[in-house]
DNA sequence: TGACAACCGGAGGGTCCCTCCGTATAGTTC
DNA sequence: GAACTATACGGAGGGACCCTCCGGTTGTCA
């Protein structure tokens, strides 16, 4: 192996080598697909469905995603990203306002999106690196807001941002018999972070 | 048809029918196998490996549970029984103590289980008319021990024991990095419990 | 003990996941 | 624009699993 100096090269270059058009495109149409078709049919969709839809073989989609969570994986760093930006939106005004429209649309999004965001947090205790860093973006989104907060009195101290966001999405993945009580236990459980313990 | 009369009688009949003893045997032999490979396995256990502990053939175990769903219901319905006889045994003492000492078991037990109620919470929403009973009854073990701690004015009037049992599987369903963390999310949520909002 | 209803086992059809490899094509060079 | 090659495509097929069906076996009762 003289080549090893080379070889390093080469693997470097393949990991951030330009992609072919076509593939960048059925790239793009099977995420679409998935994205389309999770929200329709559920967490179960079959994977060859999915490829059927994007108009691509099956052996296309093994190749962009290696296998069934990377997909997910994928799919789940588009949406992620929306919920982070809207924290970035509500930077201002009331922060206990703020913090709490920001559980309010992450619940709203688990809603309907709840098929996937079963799926994932099946997959949560997995190793999912990929996943990870999707969780440590939604936690440093809405570490300023809950910090926010704290500061001004208004939510107590001792819980962290990934405390609350755990609390939130366990409390967004209930499959509740009436929809309005979703909201009902948000609240409840948000009054538990104003309450302050006597330290 | 004029023997409609009759037929139902028989229908009737046969759901109250004593099984031969080979057949009771081999339905108990299937339940603990399954309680032992999904506590051991998790919820992807293939039910031809749990056929395979059991020492019987695939065949039996589907004329016992018609679907994994079935199974998994019969499992579960034996483990609600355990909590549902905890929260019996704190019928006295102090209200809140109570209550939250049966969260605490609550939470305890899905840790442990944590494969099972996952599979389980994700069945929630389906057609599960079995597994309705059971939330049913977990309902109705709880409740005893809430109203008291309401009329103690130890909790907030407005909230139901399905919303407190929803919000407290929700927080233990979750996969917490740190298990200590759920224990401190449960206080949290307990807090928003105590929390009376002005009316 | 005989007869029959109840029960058992496992082969097999269907679905889905994922791999492998022969074929097609984008990009590049002249 | 022709030829060449790395890259990408499609789908057949092996393996795992779910569930059904039916020929053979066994418990039960007279």
């Amino acid at each position: 192996m003289s080549t090893v100096g080379t070889t390093e090269l080469d693997a470097q270059a393949l990991l951030t080598r330009p992609k072919r058009a076509d593939a960048r495109r059925n790239y793009e149409k099977v995420l679409a697909a998935a994205r389309e078709a999770f929200a329709e049919g559920g967490e179960a969709t079959a994977l060859e469905e999915i490829a059927r839809r994007a108009g691509v073989g099956i052996g296309t989609l093994y190749r962009h995603f290696p296998n069934r969570q990377a997909l997910l994986e994928a799919v789940y760093m588009d949406e992620v990203e929306v919920v982070c930006r809207s924290a970035a939106e509500l930077q201002d005004g009331d922060p206990w306002e703020a913090l709490s429209a920001w559980f309010e649309s992450l619940i709203g999004y688990l809603a309907t999106k709840r098929a996937l965001a079963a799926e994932l947090l099946d997959y949560m205790d997995k190793d999912a690196s990929l996943f990870q860093v999707c969780r440590k973006s939604l936690f440093s989104a809405g570490e300023p807001l809950l910090e926010r907060a704290q500061a001004a009195g208004v939510v107590r101290g001792d819980v962290t941002i990934a405390d609350v966001i755990q609390m939130v999405m366990g409390i967004g993945k209930i499959p509740a018999t009436d929809p309005a009580q979703t909201g009902h236990l948000l609240r409840v459980a948000l009054d538990g972070l104003r309450y302050t313990p006597k330290s």
